[in-house]
DNA sequence: CTGTTAGCGCTTTCAG
DNA sequence: CTGAAAGCGCTAACAG
């Protein structure tokens, strides 16, 4: 194993002098950094995680954990959320692995927290009173959730600002002149602040509880005229069903754009670009909030370190894109 | 940060105690180890796995690679893969992580490299000629291929007999008096060592290359009698379109039983047990093959550091299980 | 712009 | 059965 040591000495320079070069937290001359990196080269040096990490005070590591990773449907919103979350941590010097987690096991988590080699953690996924949001907790471990699971939540998250989304959605319902509008979903129960939004806009909402699959979405549009008489608005939260639905409506008499109007929320840009026209979607851009994620989770590890109680709370990500038509974006009618 | 120092003090033993409490690699008397027990569960102490690496010597951790997590479809087997190695590798007293990959980036390989806080690398889902082989294996860091990419691979690798597999298949084809066998797979040409035991054989093989998804088998179903009439038994290596055939074959007149054999060869136990009663298997059980990858995993990494040069070469996991008929198994007809 | 040095928290001899 | 002490390779003062 060649060490900082090695490379000092073919360069002809001090221990310290290598560290700088590689960290560049502090000037040194161009003719010693070539010296430093020729001598990297020559050796095939390559720095230890763990050195580094002991002697720096903190683990520059974070670690993703989600749930749902071998079940399906396997989102390609998932993806994009793990590559902003890569990307945002990255930006901000630190590294990030995602923890396997058993499906049937929680003791996963304990594991992973009595490891103490990553400074932090990013909860995907989580449910309703989910014990790793406690367990975290208690455990003083700087985490944050990434799509949070209820209102009111206390600890630090990252979510798109549903509220705003669903309004941009209902308004143009209420445009439209619909009164009925159907939910995609899968979940069980009507989504709170959906309920909320629709009380303002005195529009009524009906539950069409289906899985996120083609099949799901297919389904949907199968039973849809009977199950759902009234309803002429639907509102998707399913990225996958939703294209389901629009692709197969036609097979069972559904003639989208004169029948009802369907909007998309849960979609990401390029899935939005990709389905039928006339759809409307108020997409958004998973990879970007993923990375600010990132970047607020680095932050807490290094406000947590310096104890310089830095205040890193709630954030709601407010951005999000007000897509009119994905036709309209695409250059078509 | 309470230390082992702070944990020491309050259990009134020296430091190097606490480590051999925790470690259990010199005998304590029980009356120590219960005071120090007390302790840390008093402080809250948790060991620092940075601290620990360096002074070990190694890091105990190893990273999974793998490039298909985001992209459908999500076999049940690439879970119980994950879920192996984890299992393995823990029982070495080593922990592991998935390394995230950007679709797009192979730099990725290059960073978890340059970070070198993993003991070793497995790698999942090997293309031919794959570059993250050769830049481990110049890189000198310990891998193991799990489920390797063609025939001769001379590194190490843990994967089926497949020639053993494919030799229970087709000598169960040859006594039902079959010829001509068609091979479901996802690869646009034919499996060598498929190859080579039909020809023992003397059975012909027709390529039915398909995705491996519902949509993929059901296809393959329709199309069956009209692209392949000679056929009258079918192995087919994937997984889900196996049971999108079978199950969809009804409806394009193909009458199973009566027409053909089928053998699915890469399919977990549970779903062998899943499918209808027709179908025969040699199904095998992925979770215990990954198990014995991340044993040769951590086994691989400490010979490297003993350099004990203890071989850890080519290992072919041979067991496998003959299934005659999956309703057998289930008590059925 | 560069060198020297004191640790980070743990493992592991060596010495009882 | 237990303690003392020497590092592991690196970072970050401190001192030019």
């Amino acid at each position: 194993m060649t060490t900082r040591a090695d490379v000092a000495k073919l360069a002809g320079v001090s221990e310290s002098t290598v560290s700088y070069v590689l960290s560049g937290k502090r000037p040194i001359s161009d003719e010693t950094k070539r010296r430093v990196q020729a001598a990297i080269d020559q050796t095939g040096y390559k720095s230890n995680y763990a050195a580094a990490a002991l002697a720096g005070g903190l683990p520059r590591m974070v670690t993703m954990m989600t749930s749902n990773l071998f079940l399906a449907p396997p989102s390609r919103i998932d993806g994009a959320l793990v590559d902003g979350i890569v990307a945002g941590v990255r930006e901000r010097g630190f590294h990030s692995v995602i923890w396997p987690i058993s499906n049937d096991d929680d003791s996963d988590v304990d594991v992973l927290l009595q490891l103490n080699f990553s400074g932090g953690v990013i909860l995907m996924n989580v449910i309703e009173n989910d014990p790793r949001v406690h367990l975290l907790h208690s455990e003083k471990v700087p985490f944050v959730v990434l799509g949070r699971s209820n209102v009111g939540f206390s600890y630090n998250f990252v979510d798109r600002d549903f509220e705003a989304v669903y309004k941009v959605a209902l308004s143009k319902f209420k445009a439209l002149g619909h009164t009925h509008i159907g939910v995609l979903t899968g979940h069980a129960v009507m989504n709170s602040y959906l309920k909320k939004v629709a009380k303002d806009f005195k529009l009524k909402l009906e539950l069409m509880h289906t899985a996120n699959s083609m099949d799901g979405g297919a389904s949907a549009a199968k039973n849809f005229k009977k199950k759902h008489p009234k309803v002429t608005g639907i509102i998707s939260l399913l990225d996958i069903a939703i294209i389901g639905f629009v692709t197969s409506a036609p097979n069972f008499g559904l003639s989208i754009p004169k029948d009802c109007s369907i909007i998309g929320v849960n979609m990401l840009e390029e899935q939005a670009l990709s389905t039928v026209p006339q759809i409307s979607t108020v997409a958004f851009d998973a990879y970007d909030m993923a990375k600010s994620c990132g970047r607020i989770m680095v932050d807490a590890i290094e406000a947590g370190k310096n104890s310089k109680s830095k205040k890193v709370s709630e954030y709601w990500v407010g951005d999000f894109m007000d897509r009119e038509s994905t036709a309209k974006l695409d250059g078509g009618s």
